[in-house]
DNA sequence: CGGGATCCTACTCGATACTG
DNA sequence: CAGTATCGAGTAGGATCCCG
């Protein structure tokens, strides 16, 4: 971001507002975050990146995770074409999970967030500390 | 991801845990959501990106704010170091707030994630319609 | 101007129990 | 096995009022 020269912070947010007036920053940010920023949509993306799997090796491979919050999640992942799921009705049942062409398109982003975190994680928990410590 | 040969997905996933096993992915993930997972603190980051900014600017450039929840995200922003705040002891008081430089690094892998958004949002709506559509 | 303190509501998430 | 249903605690976040 950044790279033309401004006279100012201002004039840079004012061509930023320009350009982005059309699709609306906001909406779209919130969007995203209605999907991957609940607490294990990013964990599920990621664990299926290697490949499908049962609803059952899923949440053996996401510790933590309820019952409940993996259908949850993952029938928002469904619904927003990110994860595909096949049933098979057979007895006793088997479905497996999977990510789409776009849900994958999404692991690159993702993992960069992610390799992000990884390295700055122990700066934050610094700086997090030294921000308690004056009160 | 996913870039060596693996027999099948199960032995991609052992090998991934193995290579997580030190840092646990859950965590770091959790703690990264907590802070750029809420309703506003990527809408705040990506503002800041262009330079510091009063608090009452800040609030202005974006829309649906409220001053509670702006005055929230930024202490959270500034207490894990992403965020620098200066007051200026005037009257009327002046507060600039901007990116530190463990902020600016977040910016980068932040907008991939936003340009991620942008370019999937169509797919992700037509997806959605179409779940929605066949209840 | 830049907040802090309060109150209040709606929603999230976990635990538990039941079903095809 | 892979869910669905229900209940309850906790929390996010908006509205409002006040202060230095």
């Amino acid at each position: 971001m950044a790279e033309r020269e401004y006279a100012s912070a201002r004039d840079m947010l004012t061509a930023y507002e320009e350009r982005c007036a059309n699709t609306d920053d906001g909406i779209i940010m919130r969007e995203l975050l209605d999907r991957i920023g609940d607490k294990w949509a990013l964990l599920v993306i990621g664990t299926l990146a290697f490949g499908q799997l049962r609803f059952g090796d899923l949440r053996a491979h996401i510790p933590g995770v309820s019952q409940r919050m993996l259908t949850i999640t993952l029938r928002h992942l469904e619904r927003d074409g990110l994860v595909t799921r096949t049933a098979f009705a057979e007895i006793p049942p088997r479905v497996e999970y999977a990510l789409s062409p776009l849900g994958h398109s999404l692991v690159k982003p993702a993992s960069a967030l992610a390799t992000w975190a990884i390295e700055r994680i122990p700066e934050i928990r610094a700086a997090r500390a030294h921000f308690d410590a004056d009160t």
